[in-house]
DNA sequence: TTAACATAGTTGCATATGCAACTATGTTAA
DNA sequence: TTAACATAGTTGCATATGCAACTATGTTAA
C-alpha cells in the first residue's frame, strides 16, 4: 500500500503525534491482556489501579472526577466491573445518594497479578529514551494540559 | 475535593501523561465542535481531513489502515458519515468487494469550515511550547511509535 | 477447471463514552 | 416549615471501537 504523504498544516502541529502514539498505546496494551488471557479493559485497569494504590472506598462521583470521566459513563464501567466481581458499591450511610466504591478481593487479586506485566509494557514503551528527553516530554504534556484547562472557548 | 497523592511506580513513567493529555485534547475538541455548533465528531473530522487533503477515493480498506482503525470500525464511522451525507461509498467496478470512499460537496464545505478553527486551537494546544521541545517530543513520540510497533508480545 | 486460499467488507456481541433528562436525596433561605 | 436549589447517581439515546464469525468476490495452484 501507498499512500499520498501529507503534508498539511495539521501535520506540523502536536496534536496528531499525541492522538496517534495514544491509540497505537491503547491497541498495544489491549493485546497485552488479551496475549496474557486477562479479561480487563484499559479503563477498568486504571480503576483498580486508583482503588488499589490509594483511594479504596472513595465516593464514586471523585472516582470519575480522577479519572477524567463523565459520571454517566464511571456509572456503566462500574457496572460492568461489579459485574465482574472486581469492585463493589455500598452506599453512605451519612448521605444516601452517594456510593463508596470498593476493590474486591478479585480485584486485588487481578491487580496484584497484572501490576509487573503492566510496569514492564511501560518500561517497553519508552525503553531508549533519556532522561533528559522524558523531563522535556513531561515538561510540554503538563503545558499542553494548562493551555487547554485555562483557555475559554 | 482532595485525593491522596499518588506516587505509585506507575507515576513515573510516560504513558500515564500520554494517556491523560490525550483524554483531555479529546474533551477539549469535543468543546470546540460543541461550542461552535458542528454536528461532528473528531473521529469524522479526521477521515473528511484524510479525504480532502490527501486520498479522496481511497479504498475503505486503507482509509481504515491509515487512520489506525480496524476495519469492522471504520464500516460504522462510513455508515455514520454517509448517513449524514458526508462521504459516499462508491463499488469499484474493477474488484467489487472494494468501496471507494468519496468527501460528498456538504463533506467538503464542512471540512473548509473548520479547518480555521482546528488550525487555531492546535495552535492553542501548543502555546508557549518552543521549537526545540517540540522537536524533542516529537522524536520522543516516534521512539514510543517504533517501541510499540517492533516489540513482540 | 476447480478446490483451496486470500481479501474486502459487514454483522453480532460486547465495552466505553457523552449529553440531556431524569429520580432521589440533602441543604438553604425566606 | 417548606419551596427553591444543589448534588449524586441512573437511564435513554447516540457515537466509536474491537473481536470473531460471517458473506461475497477474486486469485492461485494442482
Amino acid at each position: 500500500m501507498k499512500f499520498n504523504s501529507n503534508n498539511s498544516d495539521f501535520n506540523k502541529t502536536l496534536a496528531p503525534w499525541i492522538g496517534r502514539t495514544c491509540k497505537i498505546m491503547n491497541m498495544y496494551i489491549s493485546d497485552v491482556f488479551q496475549h496474557n488471557n486477562i479479561q480487563v479493559t484499559k479503563e477498568q485497569w486504571i480503576v483498580l489501579k486508583v482503588l488499589h494504590e490509594d483511594n479504596d472506598g472513595i465516593i464514586q462521583n471523585e472516582l470519575a472526577f480522577i479519572t477524567d470521566r463523565n459520571k454517566a459513563s464511571l456509572t456503566r464501567l462500574i457496572n460492568v466491573m461489579e459485574k465482574n466481581n472486581l469492585v463493589a458499591r455500598i452506599p453512605l450511610k451519612e448521605d444516601s445518594r452517594k456510593n463508596s466504591i470498593h476493590i474486591t478481593k478479585t480485584g486485588m487479586q487481578l491487580f496484584l497479578k497484572m501490576k509487573p506485566l503492566m510496569l514492564s509494557t511501560l518500561e517497553t514503551l519508552q525503553s531508549g529514551i533519556t532522561e533528559d528527553e522524558k523531563k522535556i516530554f513531561i515538561n510540554v504534556m503538563t503545558k499542553i494540559q494548562t493551555n487547554l484547562k485555562n483557555h475559554t472557548l
